[in-house]
DNA sequence: GTACCCATGTAATCAGTTACATGATTCC
DNA sequence: GGAATCATGTAACTGATTACATGGGTAC
């Protein structure tokens, strides 16, 4: 029930259309909770029939402009400060680490090298992404900037846990 | 299409029955990829539709003892080596922090201290794990000792992060 | 004999993905 | 007038959660 905050969250700064609302679905949430298309309209739909939002204008195209109403605020602070966030995340990456001794010592090192890769292109691009998110001044600014150093603390970790990674499997593999 | 490949994965290093292989969903891979009860059995009946598992025994109170068959072997190595793992997880717990302006500072300071607390918590909970891993010599050993490291590793990033987010809050609050 | 653990299965529901479908407006 | 963009909605399907339901075997 995380997509139906994210909506409210997002709304909490200020009226939207499900298309605006997409938009940082795309772009700045996609790091953190991805939504799709059809999954947005048919929340927004729903949070409107639970009074959380109204549709506080409309425009061309059938464009349905929401607001967050009274107890969608308070829907939402709720969630924030009193729901306890979920502990476990599922890692597909992390299971395939667990199997790691079922295919070959060279297999098993080119899976970890490209872990490592990876997170230095990520590292990159959350860098480039930083330097914009500093030159801004909006209230997003401060807790969108406090996500994003998650994202580059989790990015240098994982890159160097796959260093540390390649040299155990080694020393497991051929011990000595 | 994970849990498959996570039920596989188990079967590779020896048979077992749905009620083995759901106390490694409860212990070891809780942590990886938790499953439910309702999802193992029937996803092993689905392995099993599909030839990637066979019924190897049967026991006592209608027990079934699965076994892994080489067209299982073979999807279970193609998925590590040649299925690129997911980027995006989700995580309510960012969400959260995504929308910390919308509660007050002193409730924004408690979440990331709360969440700084149960990193710690979790870390000490790893650790301990460690120890016991490090004491064991079986092939899970190694992959196994490698997941957990990540596991130290994130909890210890999410901890100083938690840290810093505090700091960083308070300058951003109130600016000066 | 009774409590506890072993052991499996099904049904209902919810969340998320992919694909399909449609149409209005703006820009050039 | 044609392309790009704005804008919403629905249907089919898959994956995951919760709850219900049942019964055999073992230890004491």
């Amino acid at each position: 029930m995380s997509l139906r905050h994210a909506l409210l969250g997002l709304l909490a700064h200020g009226p939207a259309s499900g298309y605006d609302l997409l938009k940082s679905f795309d772009s700045s949430l996609a790091n953190v909770w991805p939504a799709t298309q059809s999954q947005v309209y048919s929340e927004l739909t729903r949070l409107a029939d639970g009074g959380l939002i109204t549709v506080a204008a409309q425009g061309p195209r059938g464009r349905k402009e929401y607001a967050i109403t009274d107890s969608g605020r308070v829907e939402l602070r709720h969630w924030i400060v009193e729901v306890p966030p979920n502990r476990f995340t599922r890692s597909d990456l992390l299971l395939r680490v667990f199997f790691l001794d079922q295919v070959s010592a060279e297999e098993a090192e080119a899976y970890l090298r490209a872990g490592e890769r990876n997170s230095g292109a990520e590292y990159e691009r959350l860098e480039r992404m930083r330097e914009q998110v500093d030159a801004l001044d909006e209230p997003l600014a401060v807790t969108g900037r406090i996500a994003l150093e998650w994202g580059l603390r989790f990015t240098e970790m994982h890159r160097e846990w796959a260093r540390w990674a390649l040299s155990r499997l080694h020393s497991g593999v051929r011990p000595g």
